[in-house]
DNA sequence: CCCTGATTCGC
DNA sequence: GCGAATCAGG
């Protein structure tokens, strides 16, 4: 199997959604998980919680985490000085946020919630400031991601098929209307709910309250909702 | 053991 | 560029 435009296109909104690697793999098919992962890296897509990162010391006095396994640097240089002199990088580092083009901000459940069957009570985003170019700082934490960049291609391909001549596809997306997958994508009836969105959220009100749960206690949990793309496929 | 993502490195 | 093998944490 290669990687076409269209799994591509699918690796990206599924890993972008919170899909798992495996999920991702199952969904495309004839590719491992291990291939979804590499891929994924390659398109430099990564930043998304790893269960094996959650690893993070500010500070390790004495304990340095060295290097457990030098097994197999290529070269490995050990530092016969004591310092090591920094070669000294181009003395412009410009911090941008390393966004690349994605268009789903990803989710995050740290907003405030709303509960899935009360969701009448729209979470009106705070706005603090307005940034350069106009994006907005809002919300808890303002962890919001910028305005999505626009997508770089500008193919205008016709709609692919009659059935989805009236719903809304991955091409009528922008930042006004729900992007909440309805259906698998690549089938053809797949498309986005396309309502209103709730102002500062990439849903509208009502998936709002899909995507953003509140965590309550042990024991008081309700069933987790439906995830996108109809979760893991059921054989 | 199972799962997860990250990384490496031969192809 | 690709992905199996491997690593490492939960």
């Amino acid at each position: 199997m290669s990687w076409t435009e269209e799994r591509i296109e699918k690796l990206t909104k599924m890993w972008e959604g919170g899909a798992t690697a495996s999920q991702i793999a199952e969904e495309l098919g004839g590719v491992s998980r291990n291939a979804v992962i590499g891929k994924a890296h390659r398109l430099g897509l990564k930043a998304r919680p790893s269960p094996v990162k959650a690893n993070d010391k500010g500070d390790t006095p004495a304990a340095a985490p060295a290097a457990p396994k030098a097994a197999k640097p290529t070269a490995p240089p050990p530092e016969p000085k004591a310092a090591a002199p920094r070669p000294a990088p181009a003395p412009v580092a410009p911090a941008p946020a390393p966004r690349a083009a994605t268009p789903a901000p990803a989710p995050e459940p740290k907003a405030p919630a709303a509960s899935a069957d009360a969701p009448a009570a729209a979470p009106q985003p705070r706005i603090v400031s307005v940034g350069p170019g106009g994006f907005l700082r809002q919300g808890p934490g303002d962890q919001q991601a910028p305005i999505p960049p626009a997508p770089p291609r500008r193919l205008v391909p016709a709609r692919p098929s009659p059935e989805i001549a009236d719903k809304t596809s991955l091409l009528d997306l922008n930042d006004r209307i729900c992007r909440w997958p309805m259906g698998h994508p690549g089938e053809p009836d797949f498309h986005f709910c396309g309502e209103k969105v709730n102002p500062g959220f990439p849903y509208c009100v009502e998936h709002c309250g899909r995507a953003y749960q509140a965590q309550l206690p042990r024991g008081h949990r309700r069933p987790p909702p439906p995830m996108p793309f109809g979760g893991p496929r059921v054989r």
